[in-house]
DNA sequence: TTGGAAAGTCAACAAGACTGACGTAAATTC
DNA sequence: GAATTTACGTCAGTCTTGTTGACTTTCCAA
């Protein structure tokens, strides 16, 4: 309920200051996909699509489990989307050489011309986001969005902070 | 604002840089409605509803057009969200005394309490978010998110901030 | 007064998420 | 060597939430 202001360190905003935050969150999430979604819409691709293709991009090699995992969706809801990546010549799926079960996943030439359209207008947006605000304020950015996330979600983006 | 880099720098971010940006609001906006969603798994009602609810606390009496234009999806997707609400006693909608065309909306009391549940909620993990990143950081935070919406967004964020 | 525009409702459909069950191949354990 | 576990793929069915298009009701202006 109305959060005692007590014990941990002060509060420094009010209810209502955070309920801006939250609706901040809401708008600029709706920017930060928009500029993707208009370039998929009309091909056979979506959101789902996008987010595999970057994180393949990411991270050449990455099996479909790790994905799962990075995804937070389920294989069948991941399966779709790749199946339709690989049948179209935009992801190549190689089976493991030390571990045969596992499929490692890479973006085909193709694949990688998408992916810089996608991130290109996507890093666009982030970019000007960035200029208008000042380093500063993306450093705060960064450490709130951090702070945002599970523990556990922590934990992957920062796998791939450094792996990157 | 200027898009030149003027004094305090050049470009002061990599592409790679960009992209982790990019990956934290992946991240962060999965935490951001984490709580909300485990709330509302067993309801009857999904994520759609909670923006809803939340809009209609945010600026009781609006009309199911000026939702339509803060939420941007489509008259039919509203509708059934509202649909099921009302019919739940969530929301009670007023047809309009000045133009009878329109149905002003307000969260029943019934509403308002499942609104306090989901708000509350998600105003715990902001709050922690500002409160381990500290209030540079929340500023700078709200500048990017800012910086990032749609022009249009904007607008209606500010609209809002006023208002409320 | 009539015709167009706006606000809202409803029917039908699509994308993308989910669950659960089942199958196969490979690795690991006993 | 057999049994179990792991990684992946697939089938079938459901749910949420988005879409378009057609339809009232109401308002307003020619």
């Amino acid at each position: 309920m109305a959060e005692t202001t007590g014990g941990e360190g002060l509060l420094f905003l009010t209810d209502e200051q955070v309920r801006k935050g939250i609706e901040a969150m809401f708008f600029a999430y709706r920017g930060f996909t928009a500029d993707p979604d208009r370039i998929l819409e009309g091909m056979d691709y979506g959101r789902a699509h996008h987010r595999a293709i970057h994180f393949i991009h990411r991270s050449p090699g990455t099996t479909v489990s790790n994905l799962l995992s990075i995804l937070g969706v389920t294989k069948q809801s991941l399966n779709r989307v790749l199946r339709s990546l690989i049948d179209n010549g935009l992801v190549r799926s190689e089976k493991g050489r030390v571990d045969a079960r596992e499929r490692h996943l890479y973006l085909t030439d193709k694949g990688l011309i998408l992916e810089r359209e996608l991130s290109d207008a996507q890093r666009a947006r982030m970019r000007a986001a960035y200029r208008a605000a000042g380093p500063a304020a993306v450093q705060g950015f960064r450490q709130v969005l951090e702070a945002m996330m599970d523990p556990e979600m922590r934990r992957q983006h920062n796998r791939l902070k450094e792996g990157g």
